[in-house]
DNA sequence: TACGGTATTAATAATCGTTCTCAATTAGCC
DNA sequence: GGCTAATTGAGAACGATTATTAATACCGTA
């Protein structure tokens, strides 16, 4: 069984709120699960042929239970919503290569610390941050 | 003559370009340096008993020439875009109050440094990047 | 295991911010 | 002043996302 813990993560969420496990909702889980940073709009493509058939409005509402449950996080790349699978991993940043699209992501403590002492300096308190480095890949270089 | 800087960076961009310098630019250009952040909703609203009365997308055009003049910025904050004056100005990023909405400027070259180093290690090349950090600004901690 | 109430679904309309279209107007070179 | 191309305003169009609604599926209870 593949996934068993996100499943499980999904399923207490649900019940926890007296929400319904469907057949749709595993679906999306699942192949949300196989890819990183995925959007909606590739979601809806990807299970076009599947059934049942999957709308694209619960394709957006199932992400966002993933968001309120802790499974995934949304990131805006652009014009459209990337969703992240953040089970098993501390909080990191992302560099996008602005020529192939290529996502690739980081952690710095030292980065995380300068930001706090940044925001002390102005009476200021953080919840979360976003930071994205642009540019060209090491492949894209050339 | 206030703006009397900025006015002349926008000239000189339009006739290189040859392009024209109407009436509605000039307006626009001043309603915008008299404030912060702005969006061109609020730019529309400001504006909207003027002579002559400007259509929202004049002002989207406009908005978008200044960020190619290099006298504004775009930010994406919200769903909203946000435009910042530039001008006379180092790069900066921004701490953003999720409560009252207040935006913070501040710039810190050690963060900077250390986007470079962690680039150089994965083999990337920054352009630009974008840091925010949200949370609560000093007045609204109470 | 069948029932009943409620959550969920697919399809589609609606919404929001932004850009495009187009006919009428205007800037700026001759 | 007149010609040509750029610009304008109005509203249509757009893409991403959310709301609406009638039909369907889940699941606690009997």
């Amino acid at each position: 069984m593949r996934h068993a813990k996100e499943l499980e993560i999904l399923r207490e969420h649900l019940t926890k709120h007296r929400l319904k496990v469907t057949k749709q909702r595993e679906v999306i889980l699942d192949a949300f699960l196989r890819n990183e940073h995925i959007t909606a709009e590739q979601l809806y493509r990807m299970l076009s042929r599947h059934q049942p058939h999957i709308g694209l409005a619960t394709i957006y509402r199932t992400l966002n239970l993933l968001c309120e449950s802790g499974i995934a996080q949304e990131r805006h790349f652009g014009s459209q919503t990337h969703y992240d699978n953040v089970v098993n991993k501390r909080h990191h940043d992302h560099m996008i290569c602005t020529h192939c699209g290529a996502i690739i992501e980081f952690e710095n403590c030292d980065i995380e610390h300068l930001q706090e002492e940044v925001a002390r300096r102005h009476g200021f308190s953080i919840t979360t941050h976003k930071l994205e480095l642009y540019g060209l890949c090491s492949k894209c270089k050339n």
